[in-house]
DNA sequence: TTTTCGAAAGAGACCGGTCTCTTATTGCAT
DNA sequence: ATGCAATAAGAGACCGGTCTCTTTCGAAAA
């Protein structure tokens, strides 16, 4: 009776060299494709590989050559459509180019990010990509990035770190969008976003550590405070953190006696979200309340009305940081590039004039 | 002028010790957390640790421990917000017992399938999560559970396979949704799936080698059978593969002179696809056709009307199979589980009776 | 025929950890 | 005072590859 192996342990090129009756070294040429072997030698070994079911130990490999093949990617949450498509671009730009990916998500929270960039960099990847929660703390990517490791931000800009960056032009779109809320005649506009801050009542910009969505506001309070709206910062919600969280606020919002006329929420989470607590207290959609919001979710486009949207380059964002950082990977050497990736807004159906109910 | 590393070599156990004055196994000893050390001796350590500002090598470690700590995981299709979920779940009971994830996605091919597979194998993941995209070539598969590496199947089981296993009852529900179809007078109902075949026409089971959607078809034609509806396999759509395709198949099904009264999409991003290809022929829901689809996605409660759906608890497969895998990593022995999660219908507005309009 | 050169193969160090085995030091019972 | 076990630290092999350096050998050049 043949028993089964008792241990399995894998097969290595000392093993393909001994059955091929080469020496260590010249196996590993041929299985590693590598250096100058003749064709009888290397037709010996492949076939004593194949005949052994020889698997190449990519840790090894990777330890010698310090290279892994892998790129860590940390984002705020995967669960958000925003960041399973940027990731998909990264990981489709990876594959292209040979490369796995690792993934570790932060819930914006700093330590767990942290944790996950100290995690992949013990890991050895090549390079990282992050989405950083927060500009103030950034100690830790400075860290990967005088460690050689080449690091890539994706969707948020942090001025104090000169490294390859893709995002949006976060500031100006806001401002369109908010035009277009002004230009129907809003005059009381709420902003929501998922980033909290301490006290969770906004106060102002300084409050707020999470550079894209900084920006949004800044946008959005300018151009409100150009159309001449008063103290549009009491508009401003902060801490839509999960969906309940976000029907808790949306609910204060709207049953409140100088409810907003219009909406923008700052992720398509939070606007369908929004958008059933609007449905559920009857309100009708643009005739009660107006509603913009950020990223071109599945879903937008089939409400009814459809939900008007600012049409972010989620896809291309993901492509485009991971393309800047493979680049550099392969041994480009130039100065970090700041890419602003040109963004739409897609009307549909959900803007219209504010209700003119008495306050 | 203080200069920059000029190579930036990375911070090793010897290294540390050489800092501390001890050896480099009882460094090691104290950074690796194991064996005995004095308090003293550990303290000395971790300071020379600190200011050098260590980072363990996880590869190296690895290395040794033949343990890397890492849930290899390959999907069908990222894109697809089914998986997305699954993904979230494991990740999620990975990360809760120290492991982390490292995905790949098949598109559903067998050949990438394969690769993949291969791939993280040499990667020396500890084990892995596999949805098989084919039950006839599973030599792969055979081979990671041969190599002495867990393995286990989400959503799709394999009869050959006897290895941990999550999914639902794939034929049940699929015959429960058909029944309310066919309960509300339906006679013409169609299955629209994403898996494809030879010839692109669905002839027979035997041609459907993804074993969830075979067990879902065969309850639904055995359900139109029960029901008296003559041939029902004759509105048995396949190669749903893209939104593209998806939309052509569902103009061709709607324009017919005997379109269907009512649809089966086997996941939500079909549903998406027909609903609109519905909304834009200008047919009414459920007045014109009824539909009712796989997978309780975000979008399908906030049409109008809402979709009724199977409501297929998936990230609590994607926690399971995970936790069967981890309790398995950690040294549990026992026979192979199939674990089949129970599924609810939620019935929602996109059912009604079947408009009688002549064929 | 002897020298020279280069291609092909071999020997062995190395990467950065873990882990076994050995050695030195200590406390405690005899 | 002596023996003994228990504890703490050190020495060095090992994991499975890569890579540098050395050796071998045959053909072309002198």
């Amino acid at each position: 009776m043949k028993r089964t192996a008792p241990k399995t342990r894998s097969i290595t090129v000392s093993d393909v060299a001994r059955a091929a009756n080469v020496s260590k070294a010249t196996a590993a040429r041929v299985l590693g494709g590598y250096g100058v072997v003749s064709d009888t030698i290397r037709a010996d070994v492949m076939a004593a590989a194949k005949t052994l079911d020889y698997r190449p130990n990519e840790l090894a490999r990777s330890m010698t050559t310090g290279r892994s093949g892998i790129i860590g990617v940390v984002v705020g949450d995967i669960e958000n459509p925003f960041f399973s498509l940027a990731v998909r671009g990264i990981s489709d730009a990876a594959r292209a180019a040979g490369f796995n990916v690792i993934l570790a998500n932060s819930g914006e929270r700093i330590e767990v990010e942290k944790a996950a960039v100290r995690l992949l960099i013990g890991k050895r990847v090549d390079g990282l990509i992050v989405t950083p929660s927060e500009s103030r703390d950034i100690s830790h990517l400075r860290d990967i990035h005088r460690s050689g490791r080449p690091l890539a931000l994706l969707d948020r800009a942090l001025p104090d770190l000169d490294v390859d960056t893709v995002t949006v032009d976060d500031r100006g779109i806001a401002m369109r969008a908010t035009r277009i809320l002004a230009d129907a005649g809003h005059r009381n506009i709420a902003y929501v976003t998922a980033v909290d801050a301490e006290g969770h009542e906004y106060r102002d910009l300084g409050q707020i550590y999470t550079s894209s969505v900084r920006e949004r506001i800044d946008g959005f309070l300018t151009v409100c405070r150009d159309a001449g709206i008063d103290r549009p910062e009491r508009y401003v919600r902060l801490g839509a953190t999960s969906p309940d969280e976000t029907r808790r606020l949306a609910e204060k919002l709207l049953s409140g006696p100088d409810r907003p006329t219009a909406i923008l929420a700052s992720d398509s989470l939070i606007a369908l979200e929004i958008f059933r607590v609007i449905r559920q207290r009857g309100l009708r959609i643009p005739q009660d309340i107006s509603l913009i919001t950020f990223h071109d979710a599945d879903w937008t486009s089939v409400t009814t009305p459809p939900i008007t949207v600012v049409d972010q380059p989620v896809y291309s964002l993901g492509k485009s940081v991971a393309e800047l950082l493979i680049r550099r990977l392969k041994g480009e050497t130039r100065p970090p590039e700041r890419l602003i990736l040109p963004t739409a807004i897609i009307e549909r159906g959900s803007v219209g004039p504010p209700s003119n109910r008495k306050p």
